[in-house]
DNA sequence: AAGGCCGATGTAAACGATTACATCCGCGGG
DNA sequence: CCCGCGGATGTAATCGTTTACATCGGCCTT
């Protein structure tokens, strides 16, 4: 009677059906004076069915809400009509866009998501991939640390995968990523162009490939004007406290930058924010910048000047890959494809106190409105 | 050749395999020299095997990567390991804070999402409600509109399904909802102990089941002191625009309302916007509060007052309710719960001008390093 | 020493669909 | 009149697991 219990009470009658037996396709051939095959045959509709049997089995179906049973189908299909998809972790509105992405094109297509969240050591990550055997077509991975190692390692031979600002640019798997590099080098020109020097930088994680992206476009575009040095770089991790306490660091500098090019929003707003109780002035005695664009940049004040991201575009871009290799495309050569990033420019970097800000202050309300 | 090709070229080779055909059981037991029984025992690792044999077999698992088949399993097992998840659409922060909600309790217990965004009108709801079947093991549905009228009629007998924030609290499911008219009333108590008498209330889209209820909240609490009036109520969407817009109409009452209780925070924002561009200094000539306490809030000038919603609460506890009935718990009477909603201070309404004010900002500063 | 029990393993029947192939039937052509 | 063809439908194999039940040795008990 209690063998085997666990420490938590589960003395109830064995193998209670959780939910009343749905109706299979057998049920409905019986209840329509048919074989299942023809049921079948009707349901996906296929080949010849004469008209009136047609009609009275969608009726049967109908009245019985007959729905064929997934995971039976996809056994003997081979297909799940579903796309796997693993994230790192749920950044908040980054992660809303990407999946809104994906899942508009799955969807347009018929398909589903199997979405998987945070995994963070890689035997984590290979468990996850194990268990979605059987249970997608196709695997979307966001891991800016996990590179392909793991995955070939544990997906099947050619099973369809896309990889999403990956590490290391193997190039054994289908790759999008953002054009971080470009979109850097593009804000330090746009900071230099406004006659800004010294700019300094606050690095994202390590190991994280869009922060080395952006870090090496940051470097680069110093370089070229003659103005980098290490000291001007200054570590950070992505999150608004990393911001907030770059401002000490920064402060501290000789001398001190006229520009801070923050490697993405959050720590952009907290050096804001930091700036604020600190009474420095932004932009007037100091320029700040992001890398993003999340929807916060154009109403925080001032405004923040960044650099989109197409989070959306990813995602889509992501699913579309995966949907034509699925429909059969010929796949050839895995695909490195780079979505461009465009400036954004606000008022956190003085750009508006230039004549023509009027002008740029109704342009504001108007990329509200929109 | 050509028969019933359709429009696409589709002349490739028939039934080419998608991926490299994955290693069953079959194999690895003949591999092992023992029989699929046997694999079986040790990958699930239930009754008695021989320890030798369970070490040797988990080498041979490991060599071969086998991974088992989860549609072949659940077909069998009659159990997926998998939550469905419906939404109607996408908005942002919220979304993202609910499945992560969601995902962490799942996970924790082993179980997948499988995720299915935008169902517009009641149809294409039935269909991924239908396509459901066999996929998932429980359904968490939010759907301000599609009532329990579409689900009863599209899910089996006694399907786990746990709607959230649903209209018609029909009886007849598990329910979870956010306590809307209690946060509304209390934060129209708040502006009243400031002192404001005329409040204003920018509403959300009509049918909309938080809308309404927080429409309620703010109706009752404001007849509660006599200062109800149909014109103060301002018609809104919960997007920035309506915001935006609600200000030209909010400046011609007469006399005009001295605060601003906007249905969620987005459009407080939008209204915040409009007053900076038309010269309202927020909190002195015009107090503004918002609803939802998005993450922007805090960051915002001046930082907005609103109503706390456990978003990631909201979605664990529907997550753990359908893997408790899941567990086997003994389920009884569906439950309706509510989670409660808390007032967050900020300097949008004023409340930070008083006595006291300093402190408060330093408690600010504080708010954002947490 | 024989019987019974138990632990380790194998055999085969499900699960619910899809689909190749067989069957049946009516009809037109030789 | 018979043959063959093709459209409509049925039969049964198959997909990859799990698991009840059978089997098979040893070992303990009497």
């Amino acid at each position: 009677m209690e063998r085997r219990s666990s420490a938590v009470s589960e003395s109830r009658q064995p193998r209670r059906p959780r939910s009343a037996p749905a109706v299979t396709i057998k049920e409905v051939a019986r209840e329509a004076g048919v074989s299942v095959a023809t049921i079948s045959r009707v349901v996906n509709d296929k080949s010849p069915v004469r008209e009136e049997t047609r009609r009275h089995i969608r009726g049967v179906v109908e009245r019985l809400r007959y729905a064929p049973h997934g995971a039976a189908r996809s056994l003997i299909t081979r297909q799940t009509h579903t796309l796997g998809v693993l994230l790192p972790d749920l950044f908040g509105e980054f992660f809303s866009e990407l999946i809104r992405g994906i899942d508009l094109t799955a969807r347009q297509r018929g398909y589903h998501l199997l979405y998987s969240g945070s995994h963070g050591d890689r035997s984590e990550t290979e468990a996850m991939v194990r268990a979605m055997r059987g249970r997608v077509d196709g695997l979307i991975v966001l891991s800016p640390d996990v590179g392909r190692g793991a995955l070939r390692a544990n997906v099947p031979e050619k099973f369809p995968v896309v990889l999403l600002n990956s590490a290391g640019g193997g190039r054994s798997f289908d790759t999008i990523a953002v054009d971080n590099f470009g979109g850097a080098t593009a804000m330090v020109r746009h900071l230099v162009g406004l006659g800004h020097r010294r700019v300094a930088f606050i690095e994202g994680p390590s190991g994280n490939r869009d922060a080395s992206e952006r870090l090496r476009g940051y470097r680069e575009a110093m370089r070229s004007v003659g103005e980098w040095s290490k000291d001007l770089e200054i570590p950070g991790n992505f999150r608004e406290e990393a911001g907030y306490e770059g401002c000490g660091r920064i402060r501290k500098l000789r001398p001190r930058p006229s520009a801070v090019f923050a490697a993405n929003d959050s720590m952009a707003i907290g050096l804001l924010y930091a700036c604020r109780e600190a009474g420095v002035c932004v932009p007037e005695e100091l320029a700040i910048a992001g890398f993003d664009d999340i929807p916060i940049a154009r109403f925080i004040t001032p405004s923040l000047t960044s650099v989109r991201v197409p989070i959306a575009e990813l995602g889509a871009c992501a699913a579309q890959r995966l949907l034509d290799v699925l429909g059969g495309k010929p796949a050839g050569r895995p695909r490195q494809e780079v979505l461009p990033t465009t400036l954004v420019v606000r008022s956190s970097c003085g750009a508006m106190l230039r004549p023509g800000a009027r002008a740029a202050g109704r342009a504001g309300a108007k990329e509200l409105a929109g």
